[in-house]
DNA sequence: TTTACGCCTTCCATCGGCGGGAAGGTCAAG
DNA sequence: CTTGACCTTCCCGCCGATGGAAGGCGTAAA
């Protein structure tokens, strides 16, 4: 299977494809011709990734996570751990824009919005 | 002043000082001997872009808030509509990552999390 | 005077996670 | 034989810095 197929059963751009062999996620065969030739297995690992990728698992907690796949004796603790620990990292991106966005909106709520130029938004910035 | 006392001043790294000036944003003053030379208008600036930036503004948002900054005529409207953008922003950000922190959640807390090997999240992103 | 040290300069490389596009090889259909 | 779709490698760019090398400048002490 050509990169161009893999591509359409991964839902995979061919560059990104072509990124993670690079990088050595999902390492193809060559055919005579040069050109990438994915087995089953390899498709099925490029949407492995492409789901954890999508879940939010950055390249190489899914490098973690396809080691774990392969490995038959693997803890399923293991996965966990590392879920929960992307759910603390969401947890915390959460609580950071949680009060950006009091800031903003308390900023905003204080500004006139009309064609004045006073606004307590720029003075804010500028304070000294 | 030199480069390193802004930096002391305005609580940001050398670097990022120097690399605020190579893209436009706070261009300061050269002594003699080729030393950048910071002003207290520079320092301000420089202040006011950190501020902006700790408050998820990007570089061209610091670019335009602070030539509103600069503009006497501004319409405190246009500030407060680049604020408003802001927070749309991170309210959609929010809402995406609550529910990947769903998602996840889902999944891990239908994982024992033991010694075996069988793992629903795993599997999960293995499914065919 | 020399040495040491700290500050400054420019330039180049790197990070993540790709995307765009050039230059050229390969393959199947008409 | 040509067309067009596919493939290859290669290099550059994005954002927002950050790290480091190589070398100049400034001051103080030995």
């Amino acid at each position: 299977m050509n990169i161009g197929s893999a591509a359409r059963a991964t839902d995979l751009p061919r560059k990104t494809i072509r990124y993670y062999e690079e990088i050595g996620l999902v390492r193809p065969a060559r055919a005579d011709n040069g050109y990438r030739d994915y087995c089953d297995t390899d498709v099925h690992r490029l949407r492995f990734v492409q789901r954890a990728r999508s879940l939010g698992f950055s390249i190489e907690e899914c490098r973690m996570l396809l080691s774990l796949y392969d490995d038959e004796h693997r803890a399923s603790a293991d996965v966990k751990a590392l879920t929960l620990e992307k759910i603390g990292q969401i947890d915390r991106k959460l609580d950071e824009l949680k009060s950006l966005r009091a800031t903003l909106s308390r900023l905003a709520d204080t500004c006139q919005g009309d064609g004045r130029p006073d606004c307590p938004i720029i003075s804010d910035l500028a304070r000294t």
